[in-house]
DNA sequence: CGGTAGTTACGACGTTCATCGTAATAGAAG
DNA sequence: CTTCTATTACGATGAACGTCGTAACTACCG
């Protein structure tokens, strides 16, 4: 039997907080990865900062609902809850993660 | 002719600045009235913040993309940028204006 | 020409928050 | 048990930012 950080309820989601988490670039970043990755502990996502920062994002992606995290042995791999949020807020974390970059004139 | 204030064409916004600008509860508060009200100054706004405070936010609104200003006389009506924005990002203004409250448990 | 109203520019203040370094915890492996 | 790895907890720090008050600016109206 698989066990599970605590997380929100779908229903429990608030679409401020999910903008406030996503607004940060380096949780976006975060966010980006695990959708490509489908899973991976802070360790093994390849950010710019320390790995005591990148556990106090994914803690704030989790209370905020975007992630998921699991207890595998001592590590706490994250998936993104993209299903769900889409069916929470339909669109919207699809059109994050599908946004083309702006024109760099 | 109508004159209108310096904004970002619609390839050049960036969704983690338009993230950004959403994720402030003023902000997003003026976006939903707009939404609503098609059209207002910051003046007509009733918002629990000073007026200088509505004016510092639509600017930033404007900066990022999300709202057209346009001269009237003494006055600076600010348009809410949907058709484009959701030209631009599909699905991501409309799922945000239409999000239900979270569950208040 | 004054007077009024709408808006913004400018500083200033206080809080929030992203980041870090270090220490503590927990599991896995030897 | 010891060691190593993964993660988190805990201050501390510095920068970003939301808010305000005031002043400056512009347009409209007597």
């Amino acid at each position: 039997m698989e066990t599970w950080l605590a997380q929100p309820d779908l229903d429990e989601i608030d679409v401020g907080t999910v903008l406030s988490a996503l607004a940060d670039p380096t949780r976006l970043q975060i966010v980006r990865l695990l959708d490509v990755l489908g899973e991976s502990t802070c360790t093994a996502l390849d950010l710019p900062v320390k790995v005591s920062t990148v556990s106090h994002h994914v803690n704030i992606l989790r209370h905020g609902g975007l992630v998921s995290t699991r207890l595998d042995g001592n590590a706490r791999p994250s998936r993104l809850r993209r299903e769900e949020l889409e069916r929470r807020f339909p669109g919207l974390l699809t059109s994050v993660l599908s946004a083309t970059p702006p024109r760099t004139t």
